[in-house]
DNA sequence: TTAATTCCTATCAAATCAATAGGAATTAAA
DNA sequence: TTTAATTCCTATTGATTTGATAGGAATTAA
């Protein structure tokens, strides 16, 4: 599951994106019904990494580091939550081996959890905050199989 | 990330799914380097959710409560760490829409949640504890893209 | 009877989570 | 020059979850 925060952090994302001017704290939390102190701590992290910028002083406010489809649900997750994978042995970024594996090559629990990774990656790493409103997450593979496969 | 729980969880019945005969709490501890007692509550889980059956006594100890290869890794981590949705409104179990939802059917951010699910779903489910040694999970959608693509 | 086991209940320390609080520093506008 | 709006910084806090540990009752085969 993801953190509070992390929903937090991608609906103000949400709402920083389509904005030509900088937009305060103050209205993001209102318009996303965030708490106000709590959303700033969120933005302060996500400032430290790069994905939004900000302006001090009256008529600040936040705004995209980046273009809106340079940046992705993954970028922000990551940011907040940590490494998308299930293990640290199935990390790319965050790789630690599991200090008492036999063999990282063949572990297939490893396997598994690194197919879990890249399917979830490549579906956050194609979600984006702007533009090419063409490709939609419903066109991401979907393999729904039988009526409810259920959680 | 998975709990810790959810590791032991894993390993313990990756341990006990190849016996013939029922094995105690104590040997899978020894084995597997888990804490005895930590992985008895965590075996008490899995009975209660009728993945595992036990018999108490001398020459007591823990067995598959069905065919190692109809319980899949989903089942487990579902047991013990709760749905494998990253939100309640993107669970397919455990469905709960967000308070504040304007329209879960449109929602973007639901169904790329839903995405994730289904494909995490489809992996974990196709992964089981014995048997069918054919299908590796290597075989399951692993679309590695680029050099590393993180995390 | 004994030894090996599951099962039950309780406790606990540390970490994480979700905030909240207060105010310093900065900035644009009146 | 003041004022109001803002980000930024540091600290604190209560609740929950996590990862165990402890002791012993109940059960069972030898």
């Amino acid at each position: 599951m993801l953190s509070q925060r992390a929903r937090y952090a991608i609906r103000a994302m949400l709402n920083v994106a389509p904005r030509a001017e900088p937009v305060s704290a103050a209205r993001i939390a209102a318009e996303e019904a965030i708490p106000r102190k709590f959303l700033e701590a969120i933005l302060a992290d996500l400032k430290k990494a790069g994905l939004v910028e900000s302006t001090r002083g009256a008529l600040g406010g936040y705004r995209l580091a980046r273009p809106a489809d340079a940046i992705s649900f993954a970028d922000v997750l990551r940011v907040i939550d940590g490494p998308l994978a299930l293990a640290p042995c199935a990390s790319r970024t965050a790789y630690r081996q599991c200090e008492d594996c036999r063999d990282v090559e063949t572990c297939e629990t490893r396997m598994t959890l690194l197919a879990v990774r890249d399917a979830t990656a490549a579906i956050l790493e194609g979600r984006h905050f702007g533009q090419s409103g063409g490709d939609r997450p419903a066109a991401f593979e979907r393999p729904r199989q039988g009526p409810c496969a259920e959680s």
